[in-house]
DNA sequence: CTCGATAAATGGAACGTTCCAATAAATCAA
DNA sequence: TTGATTTATTGGAACGTTCCATTTATCGAG
């Protein structure tokens, strides 16, 4: 019952009167090998319960098959989106990824990617916990292994990027929040080491600098990344004497929080106070009310990492251009109607 | 940039002036090595840019400490936090598990599992593929890797659970309908393939039973275990001429699906029909209205999955026992108050 | 048939580690 | 100092595979 004797590569050979060698070349699809000489190998393997060491192959090849994903929050649909996308181009090559979760936690972070660089992965792609440090990498480029990031990215880092268009998706919510009427606008959510929320805030300004709407008139606050901050996020805005009318916020998770936010102030988005997300998750469109959002095809994403990354293995690079996707506005309940009476309170 | 030659455990020894025996007790931690040669030996390994191959160790080392876990829906909040439990479980142990998904196909589930086992996990959590073939795990359990089930079994199969007590769960919950007034009461979602919802259709029918409801006013509805399949569910079950005025779902995303089906129908959860989700996700609280749902902690299950394995691992044997977690009903909004008129329908 | 060419199969070394048995160095008791 | 003991270190075989260089079988042509 316990402690199995491990078949070989040796035994399946002895069970069907053949060399090792041939057994390899057989497990290999070698074309080399007769059919019916294949044919008595492969049933031989059937027959033994053989389970292929694919360390020990390693070992003498170059190349392995794995290719490792390290994602910052599983818990997130939207990077589960990431993963899965990924997986579904993976899938098509014959590589079967392994992920693993950092919980946006820097050491677990260095842990998991040190497991993966000694099971030998033959690239990565990584989405970087909040806080990574800027060396983090070292180790995985001097190691000459292919990486690429999604969705985020590190300061100062020659790391190919897979990611949306932050920007231009920050401003496009912006000028639909400026174009419904409202004149004091806030950004909710998000930490200030994420690069990304550096690229979101920009758009946004440059939406309300476009309207000649200035700083005075723009608050932005700091947060967690999800409900329980986009709550805070909230009640931080009301609280002053001039409170914004409308809200872009870092994600969505922000977003359903700040709309929770809103309810418990006896106030409703889309009536009293606009609100639109980013990410465009699936609850955004099923939320009461649906949410405005910014779509970004995570999925879409995630094909795109995977495929950068087999290039990259194929062709023995490290190096790889970014791809920045294209991004729309959806425009759903959240925002309401066009509302002059907010122009009114331009300050 | 391309190309490294890969620094081994003989480039230390010479650079550290050492043997490579010596390196390698260091790396294990052994008390045997004197500590300033320790000292010399790590500096070594930090200088040149080693990178450990546990490949080639798994290959002369009896065991591996790689850990599978292999998921059935990533994109199911429900199944990340399971994933998101087990990993805390296994941090603290010192092991690095490796998710994958299988998105529910069981061609998928097979070649990630062989993948696995080639890899030389040591031990394996899964949360079976929906339609999964008796013998699919034929080939792990030959090979004498330790497997835990989680969430999910299979039919007829030796392998230890960890999963919720489904039937309390489901007849906790058709009581609450019952002692709400409901007399003709409905079950939405999931494929009559999963063990699963054979355990949650028992506890309610168990419920019904108890409160003197006959088959006649009970109704089962299969289908997809997401919010499509719950609002497939409620069309059907409006269209009937004695419509249910109560459901329990397979899921809380089937009950969300179902909520959004009443919308459609301008009807409301909570006010004109009683909804119950089973899972309580993150989402159910937040929902308009609030879900009531049976909480079952996920990441708890998961936690205990992974001890499972650990100590499965440890002691060398492929049996333990199974694990039922308790449950509790979650009252929110989504099933509205005692309501007698609901009494009268009775056939 | 025999020879040369081609196709099919094979033995052995190598990959990077661990671990045992053995050696070398340090320590101690006499 | 010497041997006995303990403490540190080391060489070499082994793990299961691949791949190169060979050997052996098969086939066609003369």
């Amino acid at each position: 019952m316990a402690s199995r004797p491990k078949t070989t590569i040796l035994d399946i050979a002895r069970a069907a009167g053949v060399s090792k060698s041939t057994v390899s070349l057989v497990l290999q699809g070698s074309g080399l090998i007769r059919p019916d000489t294949a044919g008595k190998v492969r049933k031989a393997i059937e027959d033994v319960g053989y389970v292929y060491n694919r360390g020990a192959a390693n070992l003498r090849k170059a190349q392995s098959n794995v290719i490792g994903m390290v994602v910052n929050d599983l818990t997130n649909p939207f990077y589960a989106e990431l993963a899965v996308g990924m997986e579904r181009a993976f899938q098509s090559a014959g590589v079967v990824p392994f992920i693993a979760n950092t919980a946006e936690n820097p050491i677990r972070q260095e842990e998991v990617l040190k497991s993966m660089l000694e099971q030998g992965v033959a690239g990565l792609i990584v989405s970087p916990a909040r806080g990574t440090r800027p060396d983090a990498f070292r180790r995985v480029e001097t190691a000459g292994v292919p990486v690429v990031f999604a969705m985020r990215r590190l300061p100062e880092s020659r790391i190919p990027v897979v990611a949306p268009d932050n920007h231009r998706g920050a401003f496009l919510a912006a000028r639909h929040l400026i174009g419904k009427g409202h004149r004091r606008l806030a950004f909710f959510g998000g930490s200030a080491d994420l690069v990304v929320r550096h690229e979101r805030l920009e758009g946004f300004r440059e939406a309300c600098c476009e309207a000649g709407i200035g700083e005075a008139d723009i608050q932005v606050f700091e947060s967690e990344t999800n409900r329980k901050g986009g709550m805070a996020c909230l009640d931080m805005a009301l609280t002053g004497d001039m409170s914004p009318t409308a809200a872009l916020c870092f994600n969505d998770a922000v977003a359903f929080g700040a709309m929770l936010g809103l309810r418990r102030h006896g106030l409703e988005a889309g009536r009293d106070f606009a609100v639109v997300g980013f990410d465009d998750v699936d609850e955004a469109q099923h939320y009461m009310p649906a949410l405005t959002s910014i779509a970004v095809d995570p999925a879409g994403l995630g094909e795109r990492a995977a495929h950068a990354v087999l290039k990259m293995i194929q062709s023995r690079t490290t190096r790889a251009e970014d791809h920045i996707g294209s991004v729309s506005l959806m425009v759903r309940e959240s925002c309401g109607p066009y509302r002059p009476e907010m122009e009114g309170t331009f300050a």
